[in-house]
RNA sequence: GCCCGGGUGGUGUAGUGGCCCAUCAUAUGACCCUGUCACGGUCGUGACGCGGGUUCAAAUCCCGCCUCGGGCGCCA
């Protein structure tokens, strides 16, 4: 189909062919409208019975919706068209009908459940907020690859078929490599972390991650898309101005050249974030939360957050913020430590008002200290050799952290549900398509 | 893992014991209509998740199963 021109370029005056689907038909009696959609948009094509032959009229207006359909034809100027042109046709061709009944209406008129929406997702995404979502996505997955690179980031990838997971086994997919036990990995934690002692030194990866548990909400996935980062030679604190940075980007890229998504979504003001997002200390955290007298119990120190806590610290916050130096018994044994205060753990989150999108730290470099640490969660050191030893040969000090991606798509678009932002979603119940 | 709430034409819904051979919208079929842009009009088509039970009577109440959504925990 060389010759074939987008709906949207198609200027008065020219003869061209567009294709594309079947998006409505309208027919008034003595004129008929048929509605050409594809990617760039729709145009109509016009069909006056008296003054055209009966077989292109008969093809084009008894056309089914959504049906894939080829028109050639004259553009013309017509200001009661709905884009301001519409073809005159001389050519109509069914290239691939559709059924009559659809399994959901991707004109939009009938709302469709989420899950009618993911069974049906091609039909789904043939709607411009579908679509739009995705496109978003894109942009927001360029603009953080294209900062990482700002960084001085290699991008690597790394292995999703593992021997162990990262802090035990009960999260993980259990799988069978050719016989032997193996695991969907949780995380690229332990491979990133040997990157940082390699030539590489700073790294980053979007790959897909993996977690058994068995959680219904509308934030959490089994597969999801997390975005690492990790560097030698960097502290929590400069780990988290990359994790800043990266963030400010996504949303600036999306800014920029997402427009007419954004205003599809219904966004008259979307803006990237301003000024530097707000360190709160988990001390400061926790009085915070029960400063707001919206728990039932008041938080002690060493308590986890509660979701009822984030959500009244983030709607207080009203903005993107970090929550530092947690207690160390709550943050993984792989974080260090601080080095004056051994009780508290050098962790971060990045918190949305929402919830938490970013988990980081700087990391235990120290071949003795991750050893014990190791052993302190009832690990057995030794099925965690390949990753152990090589901070026997010159580890330097480094950090770094994971971000969801799809968490950050469905907060920076306010998603009820963070299946929306993924193509095809893999949750408790959902395995296919 | 614990705890809630749902499943009614293709799609989205109304209906909480008889007024229901089930409402509305959209879709779909036929016909009418020469400027629609959620086109309009007339007449049709099409559904109570599955199995068992209670009752004179069940979409509606009870039990089991299947299935979907959500809350918590945990996390990204």
């Amino acid at each position: 189909m060389e010759n074939r021109t987008y709906t949207a370029d198609a200027e008065p005056g020219d003869t061209v062919t567009v294709a594309g689907w079947a998006h409505e038909i309208r027919d008034l009696g003595g004129i008929a409208f048929l509605i050409v959609r594809d990617t760039t948009g729709k145009i109509q094509v016009k069909f006056e019975k008296d003054e055209m032959d009966d077989d292109l009229v008969e093809t084009g207006v008894n056309v089914n919706r959504e049906s894939v359909v080829q028109v050639s034809g004259a553009v013309e100027e017509e200001e009661r068209a709905p884009t301001g042109v519409e073809i005159v046709p001389e050519d109509v061709e069914v290239v691939a009908p559709a059924d009559p009944e659809l399994p959901l209406d991707p004109s939009g008129k009938v709302d469709a459940d989420i899950s009618t929406r993911l069974d049906n997702r091609t039909l789904d995404l043939r709607m411009e907020e579908s679509k739009a979502i995705f496109e978003i996505r894109a942009e927001v997955l360029r603009a953080v690859r294209e900062q990482f690179r700002d960084l001085n980031c290699t991008e690597i990838n790394t292995p999703k078929i593992v021997a162990t997971g990262t802090e035990g086994g009960t999260e993980l997919f259990p799988i069978t490599y050719f016989g032997q036990e193996a695991f969907m990995n949780q995380s690229p934690q332990l491979f990133k972390q040997l990157m940082v002692g390699s030539g590489l030194e700073r790294v980053f990866e979007i790959g897909p991650i993996f977690r058994a548990e068995e959680h219904n909400t509308p934030r959490h996935l089994n597969e999801a898309t997390s975005i690492d980062f990790e560097s030698a030679f960097y502290d929590h604190s400069d780990a988290m101005d990359a994790c800043e940075a990266v963030v400010r980007a996504a949303y600036e890229g999306v800014a920029e050249n997402c427009q007419e998504q954004l205003e599809t979504l219904g966004y008259e003001d979307f803006e990237a974030p301003s000024g530097d997002f707000p360190r709160l200390t988990y001390e400061e955290a926790i009085e915070r939360i029960n400063a707001t007298g919206e728990l039932d119990e008041q938080l002690v120190w060493g308590d986890d957050l509660p979701t009822e806590g984030e959500h009244a610290l983030g709607e207080e916050v009203g903005e993107h913020y970090f929550i530092t130096d947690w207690p160390s018994e709550i943050k993984p044994f792989y974080i260090k430590d601080h080095d004056d205060d051994e009780t508290l753990s050098t962790g971060f989150d990045l918190m949305h008002p929402s919830m938490e999108l970013v988990s980081g730290g700087q990391r235990e470099h120290r071949y003795d200290h991750l050893v014990a640490g190791f052993e302190q969660q009832g690990l057995d050191p030794d099925a965690f050799e390949y990753y152990t030893k090589m901070f026997k040969y010159g580890m330097p000090p480094h950090a770094g952290w994971g971000l969801g991606g799809e968490r950050l798509v469905m907060t920076m678009l306010g998603l009820d549900n963070i299946r929306e932002a993924v193509l095809f979603p893999r949750d408790r119940q959902r395995l296919s398509p």
